[in-house]
Formats: structure tokens, sequence, C-alpha cells
DNA sequence: TCAATTCAATCGATCGATTGATTAATTTTG
DNA sequence: CAAAATTAATCAATCGATCGATTGAATTGA
């Protein structure tokens, strides 16, 4: 039963918050009252709420970036390569819904220069892999010549758009993606549907 | 150089402020001053914060069902519909950029729950049309038999992640989306990609 | 004249941030 | 080793600013 720092505790309660209420919906106050913090610590350790905002943000994209990197390097087939990247992507952000719905928040408000720019270059670097590999696949005649970046905005948008509102995709049947099991389920369709989507799209025809 | 009543002015400056800033973001002053209206008049006409907020949405809301049911009545194929749809749904997105925006920060929010509630049950709606054309389409042959929702989730997602990071598909290029000519083209591009991608995906394979 | 608008002034509440004091932990020194 | 000095961590109290909302008086137009 070891009980975690006043840092650390401060950088999980605000997570929490931010995610539900928004950077703007979350005070210090409440930051503090939930960590079991008081007000000051977190000045103290991230010197204002934008920096405890900036350090959340830090935490959730470092090893980003070296997964799909390591994915770039192997050596299998492009479409093999792509459907890594789909699964990968998918699982990271199906794995924590909240979190990824606030930084899609952020970075549609521009209204935090520094985080969102930190989060537009993580972004970017995820991008470029998918576009390689898309390229890489079209150039060695695996792939369709299509619209890459407008495929990747497909795979990307998807993949929000079920984690925004997992209510409208699967209301009317039973899964409630609150119970981890049904939210695994929920995430597997969603990889299905995305190969199969890809495949289907990027498979030359003969 | 007829000037709009007060409670036009407000009602343009708050959607403006709302999808710069965000509703936290945005204070009841700043609405007063941009709008020049007095403070006190927010409160007159919409009763609260909130209240100017609900009626930005509900003008946005109003007719963007009539056209997608006009839609569905007409006698043309499945894939035709889908089509129709889609244009509909680019056309109206892409042209207040700012405006989509900030209906999916406060939907991805739910704290309030009136305009949520409100946002969810005009979505509900529009995909509702979108599942019934895909349906009719597997039912007539048309198509193939394949995820519906996933399917919708791809076409809503693509046009949202094209629309909130337009920089991040168009960088490189000389496409510019405040300039209304290249907005133009790029909605061209998008509705080229997404017609391109359901038919190859949803066309029987002989 | 009278109801509909408009306004300056102000309300209590809450915001993010800071202060100075206090305690806990660590390092330095004799 | 133990006392002293230093640093790190924590706290209650409070700062000025701003929040959304309200008041009551002034102004307008029919």
């Amino acid at each position: 039963m070891e009980k975690p720092d006043k840092r650390t505790s401060i950088l999980i309660a605000a997570q929490n918050l931010f995610s539900e209420m928004g950077y703007e919906g979350t005070s210090t106050r409440q930051i503090a009252k939930e960590s079991g913090a008081n007000m000051s610590m977190i000045n103290y350790y991230f010197g204002s709420k934008e920096g405890v905002f900036l350090e959340v943000i830090n935490e959730r994209i470092k090893g980003f970036k070296a997964q799909l990197d390591s994915i770039q390097e192997d050596r299998i087939l492009p479409l093999e390569k792509l459907v890594k990247v789909i699964e990968g992507y998918t699982q990271r952000i199906m794995s924590d819904i909240p979190l990824h719905k606030m930084m899609l928040r952020e970075i549609s408000l521009a209204q935090r220069p520094e985080m969102c720019l930190k989060l537009k270059d993580a972004m970017s670097g995820n991008m470029q892999v998918i576009e390689n590999i898309i390229e890489n696949g079209i150039a060695e005649g695996a792939f369709k010549p299509i619209d890459i970046r407008m495929l990747i905005a497909t795979i990307m948008g998807t993949i929000t758009s079920v984690a925004t509102m997992p209510s409208k995709i699967t209301e009317g049947s039973i899964l409630d993606i609150n119970i981890p099991k049904d939210k695994e389920i929920l995430t597997d369709r969603l990889i299905a549907h995305l190969k199969d989507l890809v495949t289907t799209y990027l498979t030359p025809q003969k």
C-alpha cells in the first residue's frame, strides 16, 4: 500500500479533471482537493496550471514515436507495416480515451501556443511515418496510387470518431466501453474495420 | 448599411468567440465588447451565457436534417445517395470549420448536459439516415456487407479530421484554407477522396 | 404615458497565483 | 557521530483580477 508522492498524485488528479472538464473548466483548487495536495504545491512543482497540463501531455506523448519508428524499420510488406501502425495507434488511443479527447480539444483551440505546438509536432511525426509507409507501398507497386494525406485523415479520423462517440457506434448492442472487456471488443472491431478498409482500398486491381 | 439589432450582433460575436476560445474561455464581457452591446443585454435576451450558446447551436442545426431527409427520399441508386450525403455533409462542415470544431469540443466534454443532448440528438439523426442508406444498399446487393457503424465513423471521422487539422493535410502544398478558393479546393479534394473510398470499399466483387 | 431597451455600477463567488511561516529531509561541519 | 546549516516540501491565508449575474435608473419609441 505505497501511496504516491504529491507530485504524482497532482498529475493523476489533473489528468482526470482535465479530461472530464477541459482545461478552462478545471480549477487549481479542484486539482488540489482531488489530489489531496495543497494548492500551492501545484505552482511549487509545475510553476503554473499550464505547467501541469504540459507535463500531463509530455507523459502521454513519451514512447509514442518510438513505437512507430520501430515498426517503420521492420522488414515486412508495406501492407503489414500499415496494419501494424493501425493496430498500435488504435490500441494506444482506445486505452485512454478521455486523455485523447482532451488532447483533441486543446489542439482544436490553439489557445495555449506552447502545448499546441507540442501536440502538433507529435502528431506531425506520427503522420510522417504513416505517409512514408504508404509512399513506399505505392512506389513498390504494392498499393494503388491514392491521395495519401486524405487516407491518413481517414485512418486517424475513424479512430478518433470511434473514441469520441463510442455510444453512437455501439448503441443498440450491449457494448459498454466502461467495461474493459467491451472496450476491448470495440477496439478489435475498429481494427478489423480499418484493416479491411485499407486492404480493399489500397490493393491494386489486376 | 443596415446595422443588425443588438440581439443578432451578440449572437454573431458569441459564435466567433466561442469558436476561437471555447465556451469556458469566452467571457460575457468579451461578448459584450465584441458585439458592442452592454453586458446585461446578454442576460436580457438569452437569460444566461449558456442561453447564448444554445441559441448559437440551434441556428446551426436548423436545416441540417431537412437536407438529409430530402436526399433519403430521392429515387436514385444507393451509391448515388451516399455520395450525395457525403457531398452535403462535407460542404456544410467545411463552410464553417470553427463552429464545427466548437460543437465537437462541447460534445466531447459532456459538461453542459442540455446542449450536449441537443448536439447528440442532431448527430444521431444524421447517422440514422446514413445507416439506412447503407443498409438498403446491402439489402439490395448494391453494397458489400460491411460494418455499417464503423464505415459511418470513417466518413464522419475523415471529414472532421480534415476540418480539424487542415494544415496537417495541406502542408507542403500551397493551400491556405483562409483563402476561400483554397478552401474550396480542399473541400473538393476531400469529397473526391471519400467518393473513391466508399465506392471502392462498398462495390461487391464479382 | 408606458412598456421595451439600454446602461453604468456593483454584487458575491471564484479564479490562478503568491506570500511568509512551518515542518521534514538532507548535507555539512566540528 | 552529533550538532548545525541548508534545502525541500507543505501549509493556511490572502492577493488582485475576473467571472456570470443583477440592480435600478436612464433612455427610447409607439
